[in-house]
DNA sequence: GATGAATGAGGGTTCATTCAT
DNA sequence: GATGAATGAACCCTCATTCAT
C-alpha cells in the first residue's frame, strides 16, 4: 500500500516546492542567478542535491520554476483587468497603475528575476510570456480604435511599445538599483502614452 | 636594445585592443558570449593566455571593452544630434530615427552584446552609460518644454521612459530573434513618443 | 489473517523474478546494460525500488540472475548432448552445430549480455559455468580420444580452446555488429576443429 | 618568443604521456577499469585534473591512448612475421607461438586492457584493430591455399576462427585469472588448428 | 614583455542503496 | 512486505587565473 496518500504526496511536493521557491528567490535577490547552484540551493533548503533532482529535472527546471511561479499571479491579473467592462482608456489606465505598482512592490524578486532572462531558463517560455502579455495589451488597443478613442496606430506594434517600455523600465531598476515609486512614475506614464494614443 | 618609446607601447597597446575588439565581437555575433573564454580568445587574437591578461586585468575587462567601444560611438552620435541647431522636437525625431536604424543595422552586435549585461562587464560603466543617454534626452525635452512645444512633464522621467522602450525593445528583439526594420517601428514610435509628448 | 505459505511465497518469487528477467532482458536487448538501473527496472516490472531489493541484494544480483536464467538451459542442453548414446565426432559435431545454431538464433540477447561479463556479475559464477561448458566437452573428447578416433591431445586444454574460439567470436560478432549464420560458419568449424582432433 | 622549443614540448608530452601509461596501466592492472577516474589518475600521475586534460580530451581518449600504446607493437610484430620469407605454415607457426607467448609475458597489461572494450575506447578503433589482425592472417592462410600446403577453406573465416580463439582465450584468462604458459598451449593449438588447415 | 603549462575550485548530473512509514 | 523520498559519494568536465621560464 502506498505510504502517502496522493494526497500527502501533493502536499509534500508542494512544501518542497514553496521551500525551493523561497531559498532560490533569496539567493537571487540577495546575491545573483550565478550564485543558485544546485549545490547551494539545496544547502538552504535543508536537503541533500541528489533530493533536488527528485523534484526538478535540472537546473533550469528550478530557474523555470521559479519565474513562472513569480509571474504566473500578473498574467492572470491582466487578463482581469482586459476582460472587466470598462473602457479602453480605463482599461489601459489600469493596467500601468498596476504594473508599475506591482513592478515597485515586488521588485526585489523581480530584480533577482531578471537576469534569469539570459541565464537559464525557457526560452520557449519566456517568449510565450512577452506573447501573451503583449497579446493582451493589443487587444484592449484595438478595442479602443474600434471604439473611435484612440488613433488608427497598428496595435500589436503599439503593445511591443508598451511591453518594451516596462521591460526596459525593469532593466534600469535592475541596473541602477533605483526604483521609482509609483506614484511618481505613473501619472507621467499615463500623459505620455495615453496622450501619445488618443484621438486628437 | 632601445625600449620602446611611450608613444610605440601606446601604439602597440592600440593595436592590441583593436584586434582582440574585432576577434571578441566575432565570437559574441557568431557564437555566444560563453564562447568567449580567455583561451579561445587568445587563440583567435593569436597571442597566448598570458599576453592577454597583461593587456586586460580579467575576462570583465573585456568584456566591458568591448562594450564601451561598441556604444561610445552611439554615444557621440546623439550628443551631436543633440546640440545641433534643429528643433527640439526635430531633435528627438532624429533620434527616434537614428535609434531605430542603428538598432536594426547592428543588430548582429547588439544582440551579442545585451547578454553581457548581465554576465560580466562592470555594472558602474552601465549605469554611467544609461545616464548619459538620458541625460542627452532630458535636455532636448526640456527645451522643448521651455520653448513651449512640449507639454510640462518631468523631463527626466520621460526620457527615462523612452530609454526605457529602446531597452526593452533591445530585449525583445534578443529573446524572440525577430527584428522589426526600422522603417516600419520608426512611424509608430514618432506619433505615439511625440504624439505624448507634444502640447495639445 | 494468514500468512502467506511456503509454497504461496514460493510462487510468488517466482512471480517476480520471471517478471524482472523479462523486463531485464527487454532493456538489456533493447537498449544498453547501462540503461538497466534498479530504477528503471523497478518501473517497468512495476514495484517500487524498494521491492527489488527485497528480491534481489543488490544491482549485481539482478544481473547475475539474468545470465544465470539465459544460460542454464544451453548448458542442460548440451550435456544432453553429451550423455547421448552418439559416437565421440557426431557429438561434438552437434555440439558445433548447436552452439552456434543458438549463438545465431539468440544473437539480440547474447549481445547484450556478454558486457555483463565486464560490468557486474558475480565472477565466480562466472567461472564455474566456464568450467562447466569445458568439462562436458572434455569428458567427450576424452571418450574419443579412448575410442582412438581422436589424436592424444591434452582434452582440457582442448576444449579449452574449443570454448575460447566460441568466446571470442560472440566477441567479435558483438564487436563488430556482424553474424554469420550458422549455416555459414558450422562446415567450416567443422573442418577445422574436427580436422584437427582427427587421428589421421 | 617561446618559452619551450618544439622540441621540448613534444618531449614534456612524451614525458607526461609516459607517466600516464604507466600509472594507468598500474591502476587497470592492480584494479579495475572502472578505477581509473581522472581523479584517481591524477593524484597517481602526480598532477591536477586540469592538466590531465590539457593531455587528454577526455577520459575515453586517455583509455584510448593506453590501449593503442599496448596493441601497436603487437601489430607491428605481427605484420613483419607475414611479410618475412617462410612458408606459410612456418608464418603461423611462428605467429601462433608469438601471440601466446606475448599473451603469456603481458598478461597483467592484458588483463586490465580487455574490459576497455567494453567499457569506453572508441569502437571504430578496435573494430580496426580485430580487421587488422585477421587480415594478416587471411593473407597467410591464401597464401597455404595457393600453395596446396591449406585445405581450400573459407580464408576469412578461418582467420576469425583463429582470431575469436585468442579473443576467447584471453577473456577465459581474465575470467579466471589462470594462465597456461606458451609452452603449454602452443604445442596443443598448433597440433589443432594446423592440424586442421594442412591438406591431408 | 610574452608564454602556456599547471592549477583547482566549482558545476551539473547520476544512481545504488537505505530506512522511516 | 511494500514503498519511494532521501541520500551523498562519485564522475566527468570547464575555465579564469597564476607564475616559472
Amino acid at each position: 500500500m502506498a505510504r502517502y496518500s496522493e494526497q500527502q504526496k501533493a502536499a509534500l511536493d508542494a512544501l518542497m516546492k514553496d521551500n525551493v521557491y523561497e531559498k532560490a528567490i533569496a539567493i537571487m535577490t540577495g546575491e545573483d542567478l550565478k550564485e543558485l547552484t544546485m549545490d547551494r540551493l539545496a544547502k538552504d533548503v535543508g536537503v541533500s542535491r541528489g533530493t533536488l533532482y527528485n523534484y526538478f529535472a535540472d537546473r533550469d527546471a528550478v530557474v523555470d520554476f521559479v519565474v513562472d511561479q513569480t509571474f504566473e499571479p500578473l498574467m492572470t491579473a491582466l487578463e482581469e483587468v482586459a476582460e472587466s467592462d470598462l473602457d479602453p482608456e480605463a482599461k489601459l489606465s489600469k493596467v500601468i497603475e498596476w504594473v508599475f505598482e506591482t513592478l515597485y512592490r515586488d521588485r526585489a524578486v523581480i530584480v533577482a528575476l531578471v537576469p534569469a532572462k539570459q541565464s537559464g531558463g525557457d526560452p520557449e517560455k519566456r517568449r510565450a510570456r512577452h506573447c501573451g502579455f503583449v497579446g493582451i495589451l493589443a487587444r484592449v488597443i484595438d478595442e479602443g480604435i474600434g471604439g473611435g478613442v484612440f488613433r488608427k496606430l497598428d496595435s500589436s506594434l503599439v503593445s511591443e511599445f508598451f511591453g518594451a517600455a516596462v521591460r526596459g523600465f525593469i532593466d534600469t531598476m535592475v541596473e541602477t538599483g533605483e526604483f521609482h515609486p509609483a506614484d511618481k512614475l505613473v501619472p507621467v506614464f499615463k500623459e505620455l502614452f495615453l496622450g501619445g494614443l488618443r484621438q486628437t
